[in-house]
DNA sequence: CTTTCAGACCTTTTT
DNA sequence: GGTCTGAAAG
């Protein structure tokens, strides 16, 4: 059923509430006109304000919502602008159309997807999927069993994925990422042509095809192009720095009728090159757009100067950027502290105690406090002690829920009730079964492929072997092919037959079916199969919801998280812990320039997320298995910087006598 | 052909 | 901690 509201016509005091707590800048930006605009937003200088007070103030213009694109990372982001913007003026700006660029791309090719030969139906591979694909070529071709040492299937993935992001070839990938393997070029040449042809076959599209089959659609097709560039005549695009190529090529390409295109971000803050992100996005839309207005927003309203000094000095360093300079008119405020413990444990000691005292003293609640660090193991240890004392907290980054065995094997199933010709799913479902192994799997999958009927292939299945499993394996094809039952009772019935296997096979599967049982829930919002798949991809649900129980919903969480994934956000108190050299900046980015400029940005970007008290740790005297060197620095980025701004501390451990 | 078990290996970051 | 690999047994 849809939902209305009546309201009186009353844009101009709307308009004026919209643009009332902007200051001057943020104002030129929201009320920007027509063409090109580039927004260089310093890290808390009200960005997602600025986003959300341009819809809004668009749409009272009289713009129709339903011709807006807002472009964001996440598409949670995306959303909770859209509901803050209808929230702030008018409920129509929910209307807007938003989300990431890869959901875009999903959007635009189940519509047009036959224009570039594939079936509208077609399947998306994440990250492990394409891997999985990747290896199994990999092994087809007979490169797993040669003595030569050959890359592994998530490094040859990972190599075609660069060149096909950063529009290299894979020589060239190799001779910057990969000198070792620069002998085996023609090798990973011939497996790349290969899972080209193979996901095309096999109606498949990983991350990267998403994007390039949209750009590959809007360069061959005109009227598609121009469709779209009418119906989308205001394009905005947050985090701009962490696109890559072919995502300012489509954008450029949407924006081409109107040029009405939007682009904000800060160049500062650009931590994705790893993924293909390139901040000569930011730097060269001038160049692009020769007539593009530029508006620097540098007042911070998140941080206290002592912080803002500390970023500053920080990002100074940087070899390239927008110059700009934070500043607040926030008083007071307690400098950062730089804290050296005697090893790893007893940065968790201290890190536990701070925040136990921060909670206890200053009333401050544990949700308003956030531990950032590289990279996810890093925290294994700091959980330990905040589970000794009962310290509540939510864990963002590392681990990925979806990709977890449990959730695949019952995704692998329900992927092949969509599509046949998914044969990685079907090997890995038919592999599930008890007797059934590589062999007897392979050739269930050509069967699957081949006769693309589940019938079929639950025939067969039942002829092959006559186990209990794959009886119950079959019946379930059957009923899950011939019902048209809701997503939720399909997710369910695979449940169900996965339940035994799964109890067989892991220890913790009481903690596995929940996650499970989470999924089911999630199908109820769906309507189709496909869909549900498509979002449990493109849009992965944070975290295993194993360790929350149902109370737990109005708990005080503490966060951790992983720098990348704390991008945004803000708390009243952060702990940045092993800000180590070696560990931030990794071992391994030292040798290249350009990725320890952007170990520098995520320093910055971790340091940014604070408001009134953060605090730097590391411990000293870790023995670094890989280059077997003891590192014992702080981070080479916070080295020489004065002790006005940055004090230090070191915390000597002491027998306790009793 | 399939299963199982022990040891090796490696651990950035994510749509 | 987790996955992957290889060898040996079923």
């Amino acid at each position: 059923m849809k939902k209305y509201e009546v309201r009186p016509e009353t844009s101009v005091t709307r308009q004026k509430d919209i643009l009332a707590e902007l200051n001057e800048s943020q104002r030129e930006a929201v009320t920007h006109g027509e063409g090109p605009l580039l927004v260089i937003a310093g890290a808390g200088s009200g960005k997602t304000k600025t986003l959300v007070c341009r819809v809004a103030y668009l749409v009272s213009q009289g713009v129709p919502p339903e011709s807006i694109l807002l472009l964001t990372f996440t598409r949670k982001a995306a959303e909770e602008m859209l509901r803050r913007a209808a929230a702030l003026s008018d409920p129509r700006c929910e209307r807007v159309t938003g989300g990431t660029f890869h959901s875009f791309a999903n959007t635009v090719l189940r519509k047009y997807a036959d224009l570039i030969g594939y079936d509208r139906s077609f399947t998306i591979l994440d990250r492990s999927d394409s891997h999985d694909l990747v290896g199994f070529i990999r092994e087809e071709m007979g490169f797993s069993s040669r003595t030569v040492r050959f890359p592994k299937k998530e490094t040859v993935a990972d190599i075609i994925s660069k060149s096909v992001n950063k529009n290299l070839t894979i020589e060239d990938v190799l001779t910057i990422d990969y000198p070792h393997f620069s002998y085996l070029a023609d090798d990973i040449e011939k497996i790349a042509v290969r899972y080209a042809t193979l996901k095309r076959e096999k109606n498949l599209m990983d991350y990267d095809d998403l994007l390039t089959n949209l750009k590959l659609l809007l360069v061959e097709h005109p009227d598609v192009r121009r469709n779209l560039s009418e119906s989308f005549r205001y394009i905005m695009i947050d985090e701009f720095q962490d696109t890559n190529r072919i995502q300012a090529e489509i954008a450029y390409l949407v924006a081409e009728t109107h040029r009405n295109i939007m682009v904000v971000g800060d160049d500062s803050q650009s931590i994705y090159s790893f993924r293909g992100a390139d901040f000569r996005n930011i730097m060269d839309f001038p160049r692009v757009y020769p007539d593009a207005k530029i508006v620097f927003l540098e007042e911070n309203y998140r941080s206290t100067q002592p912080i803002l000094d500390l970023t500053n000095t920080i990002i100074s360093q940087a070899a390239e950027k927008y110059p700009k300079k934070l500043y607040t008119r926030k008083g007071g405020g307690n400098p950062p502290w730089l804290v050296a413990t005697p090893d790893e444990h007893m940065q968790s000691v201290f890190v536990a105690d701070r925040i136990l005292e921060i909670h206890e003293d200053q009333g401050v609640p544990f949700s308003d406090m956030a531990v950032l660090f590289r990279a996810a193991y890093l925290s294994f240890d700091l959980e330990l002690e905040l589970a000794k004392r009962n310290i509540p907290y939510r864990k963002f980054g590392g681990f990925r829920f979806m990709e977890t065995a449990h959730v695949k094997d019952v995704l692998s199933v329900l992927r092949i009730v969509v599509n046949p010709q998914d044969e990685i799913s079907a090997g890995r479902a038919f592999r599930l079964l008890e007797g059934i192994g590589k062999r007897k799997a392979s050739s269930l999958t050509k069967i699957l492929a081949e006769s693309g009927s589940l019938e079929e292939a639950s025939r067969a299945l039942t002829e092959v072997k006559r186990s209990d499993d794959c009886k119950s394996f079959a019946e379930l094809l059957l009923s899950l092919s011939r019902a048209n039952l809701p997503v939720s009772e399909m997710v369910g019935r695979v449940v169900n037959f996965y339940r035994p296997i799964m109890e067989k096979k892991f220890d913790d599967y009481p903690k596995r079916l929940k996650d499970l049982e989470q999924l089911e829930i999630l199908a109820e919002r769906y309507r189709s199969l496909n869909s549900f798949l498509t979002d449990v991809v493109l849009e992965p649900i944070e975290s295993s919801v194993a360790d929350m129980t149902a109370t737990d919903r109005e708990t005080d969480y503490l966060t951790l998280s992983t720098i990348h994934s704390a991008k945004g956000l803000e708390w009243h108190t952060v702990f940045i812990i092993w800000v180590l050299d070696g560990k931030l900046p990794t071992m391994k980015s030292a040798e290249d320039f350009a990725q320890l400029e952007e170990e520098r940005r995520l320093l910055y970007v971790a340091a940014t997320r604070a408001k009134e008290n953060l605090f730097l740790t590391y411990p000293m005297n870790i023995y670094d298995r890989a280059t077997q060197m003891v590192l014992s620095k702080p981070s080479r980025f916070i080295e020489g910087i004065p002790r006005n701004i940055l004090p230090r501390y070191t915390v000597y451990e002491y027998q306790d006598s009793f």
